[in-house]
DNA sequence: CGGAAACGATACGAAACAGTATCGTAGCGA
DNA sequence: TCGCTACGATACTGTTTCGTATCGTTTCCG
């Protein structure tokens, strides 16, 4: 019998809030925040409103775990790689990830909500530290290497590398995916051409 | 007679309309797109319910004019300043356009619901624009005095110079203010270094 | 197979919200 | 001062939304 082992394993709650979930991050998307009612979610996703309220006590609620279950994950970078290939990987990655479409729908709620709900603005925070703590185990390898200082200031470097690439995302028009790319090509070129091999 | 003087001068209308952007502004500071509905900016504003209707014709088009009427200007960098003293000038401009509470407010909010609402997409894309052109002298001016080389890519610099200071503010918690000015020194520095003068 | 738990369907209440309508009042400008 | 226009107050309709309650049915799991 292990410990803290309350997670469901009923198929049935599996199903009915993989589908909740599933039906109010497309209404997320399609029309934002606003149109993730409870009744939309029930319509939608073919549960009833009553199981809706057995799984999260309010709207507020289902809306949190919508943005944990949508919150993506990265690839980090393969061991044995070395420096210059494994911020290039990194990059990349996060690149790929903010250019997707589901994320790119998703991210901007995300970025709104937190400002007046702090579970959400947790979440955010922790999704953040978790990309952070990839990319700073890379610039780690660049100290290792002697590509980098040992003094860096890796938030810093983060916002310099990450921040023109997010920049983009939220600016550009959404059918300019081109741009990222040139952005990520940029911002790698400006970065090696600053801290010479 | 100067033609297209369909401006409203009379200062009832003035009052009011002033009065109840105000308030909306308000309630989208303090708690969001969805705190902004017509009742509520009524009561905050002391503008009874009907005139906002005499005003514009839907809670959607009010939200337009709130966001139209709270887009920051920045000061362009003064003539004769030389390119690099007016690119810090400009930087810093941004920064701290980005950093005011007011800004941070709202903008997470357009930035968002321009997802869904073309007259709010264009709003936040006019003021890019803006900021760009400004933006985009200062880099003309580098230029010409051989600072930069003649080809550059605007909008890529552009990116690389806003976007880490734009990610901060989005990101990092609201009280640390100073995240923002390292950011800003932390740029220019990369700029000038990859920039030689 | 049989009990327990989850689910579906639906109805319901209360409040919020958008938008309309009416009418008397107040303020502006000519 | 006088007419026109904006405004205030308020009531009202209809819809949306949240959240609760009930009860018969299905589904899982031991």
């Amino acid at each position: 019998m292990t410990a803290c082992d309350d997670r469901p394993t009923d198929p049935r709650v599996l199903r009915s809030r993989a589908k909740m979930i599933d039906a109010a991050t497309d209404l997320l998307i399609e029309a934002g925040p606003r149109a993730v009612t409870v009744d939309a979610v029930s319509e939608r996703s073919g549960v009833a409103k009553s199981t809706l309220y057995r799984h999260w006590d309010s709207r507020e609620g289902l809306l949190v775990d919508v943005m944990r279950a949508n919150v993506p994950d990265i690839d980090p970078a393969p061991d044995g790689l070395g420096f210059e290939a494994s911020i290039r990987h990194v990059v990349t990655e996060l690149a790929a990830m903010f250019s997707s479409p589901r994320w790119r729908g998703i991210l901007p709620a995300l970025m709104m909500l937190q400002q007046h709900q702090p579970e959400l603005a947790e979440i955010a925070h922790a999704d953040h530290q978790g990309k952070r703590q990839i990319l700073d185990a890379v610039l780690q390898l660049g100290v290792a290497e002697g590509r980098l200082p040992a003094d860096i200031d890796e938030e810093l470097v983060a916002r310099q590398l990450i921040g023109p690439i997010f920049f983009a995302v939220l600016t550009a028009h959404p059918d300019d995916d081109a741009a990222v790319d040139r952005t990520v090509e940029f911002v790698l070129e400006r970065f090696f051409a600053s801290y010479p091999g």
